[in-house]
DNA sequence: GCGTTACGGTAACATCCGTTACGAGTCGAG
DNA sequence: CTCGACTCGTAACGGATGTTACCGTAACGC
C-alpha cells in the first residue's frame, strides 16, 4: 500500500517536474537529466519509475489533462445556472494569471511533442474532443432552443476562441492582459445571447 | 548580384527545409543534420550560411512571417470592402487545408522553440502584436460607429479565435474539419454584426 | 593561363542525449 | 540476526548533436 502509493507520489512529482521544466526551459531542454534536476533525484529514479522517457511524457501530458479536468468539473458544478457553468469553464481556459499561462505553454508543448509522436497526438485529440464535448453539452444547456448544428458552430468557436486567447497570453502576456481577454469572452458570450 | 541572390535563394530553401522538417518531423527532431537533408545538401552548406543553429531558425521564422503577411496584404487589397477583407485575412488564418494546417504546426513548432530563446520570442510578439493590429484597423474600417473599445475586444476575440481555430485543426483535422471553422468564423462576424 | 578567393563537402571534435549495467544501501520476513 | 528482494544513485556506453577545421574545386581578375 504504502509502497504503492509512494509510487504514484513520486510519479506525480516527476510529472510536475516535466511541467516546470517544459514551462521554463523549453521543449527543447527537455531531457531526462533536466527533469531529474527539477525533481531533486538522478536519472536513476526516472528511469526506474518509466521505461523511458516517452512514457514520461505521457504520463505527465494524462496527469495534466486529469487535473484541468477536474478544476473544470468543479468550477462546473458550483456553477448555479448553464450560463454560469459556460462562463466559468471557459474562463479557467483563458491565460489570466500565472499558472494558466503556464499552464498553456506546457500544454503547447505537449502539442509541439505530439508532432512525432503516435501515443502524445491521440492523447492530445482525445482530449480536444472530450473538451469541445463539454462546451457543447453546457452550450445545449444554455440555449435548449437552438439546433444541434448552432450550437456546434457556436461551440467550436468559444473553444477556439479560449484556445487563442490562452496561446496568445502565454507568448506575450503584456499585450494580452487578463481583462482583455475576460472582456473579449463576455462580450462574444452576449453576442450570441449566452450571457 | 547574382552571388548575393544564390545566397538570398539558398537562405530561402534552407528556412523551407526548417519549415518542412518542423511540419513533419517536430521540434525535437528539428537538427541541422534533418534541415540539411531535407534541402539536399550538407551540414557544412548549412553552417556557411547561417553562423548557428539559431540563426537559421530565426531566419525561417522571420521568412515564415513574411510570406503569410504578404499573402493577407493581397487577399485584403483585392477585397471590395472592410468586411470582406475582414474576413479573407481571418479565414487565411484558420486551418481549412494541408497547407494552412502545416502553417500552423510549424507556428507553433516555433513558438514553443521561443521559450528559450530571446530573439524568437521577440520576433514572435512582434508578429503578433502586427497581426493583432491589422485585424484591429480592418474592424474598425468594418465598423465606424463603434467605440475604440470595443473595436479593441472584438479584434481580439477574433484573432483568438482564427489561431485557436488552426491549432486545434492542425492537431485534430478530423475532428475540426474546414466547413466547420469557416462556418464558425461567420457565424461569430455575425453575431458581432460584422457580415 | 594563372594565381587567388570564395564556396561547399568531409571529417573530426567535444558535448550531451537516452538508456543500461552495476553496486551500495535499506527494509522486511523468517 | 541473516538473507533476499527492492530501491535508487553512479557510472558507463553507443549514438546523435552543434560546431569547427581542413581540403578539394570552380569561378573570377589580371
Amino acid at each position: 500500500m504504502s509502497r504503492a502509493a509512494d509510487k504514484t507520489a513520486q510519479a506525480e512529482t516527476l510529472s510536475r517536474a516535466v511541467w516546470t521544466v517544459l514551462a521554463t526551459r523549453g521543449l527543447e531542454h527537455l531531457t531526462v537529466r533536466a527533469v531529474a534536476a527539477a525533481a531533486g533525484c538522478t536519472t536513476g529514479l526516472v528511469m526506474h519509475r518509466f521505461p523511458n522517457r516517452r512514457a514520461l511524457l505521457l504520463h505527465a501530458r494524462r496527469l495534466l489533462h486529469e487535473t484541468t479536468r477536474a478544476r473544470v468539473e468543479a468550477l462546473e458544478s458550483a456553477a448555479a445556472t448553464p450560463r454560469e457553468a459556460l462562463y466559468a469553464a471557459l474562463r479557467q481556459g483563458l491565460g489570466t494569471d500565472e499558472q494558466t499561462r503556464q499552464e498553456a505553454i506546457v500544454w503547447m508543448g505537449f502539442l509541439a511533442a505530439a508532432i512525432a509522436d503516435d501515443e502524445l497526438i491521440d492523447e492530445h485529440r482525445r482530449n480536444n474532443r472530450a473538451w469541445r464535448d463539454r462546451i457543447h453539452r453546457l452550450v445545449a444547456a444554455a440555449a435548449p432552443t437552438w439546433t444541434a448544428a448552432r450550437v456546434a458552430t457556436v461551440a467550436l468557436a468559444l473553444i477556439a476562441m479560449a484556445e487563442g486567447a490562452a496561446a496568445l497570453a502565454a507568448a506575450d502576456p503584456a499585450a494580452f492582459p487578463a481583462e482583455d481577454q475576460e472582456q473579449a469572452l463576455s462580450v462574444t458570450l452576449a453576442a450570441f445571447d449566452l450571457s
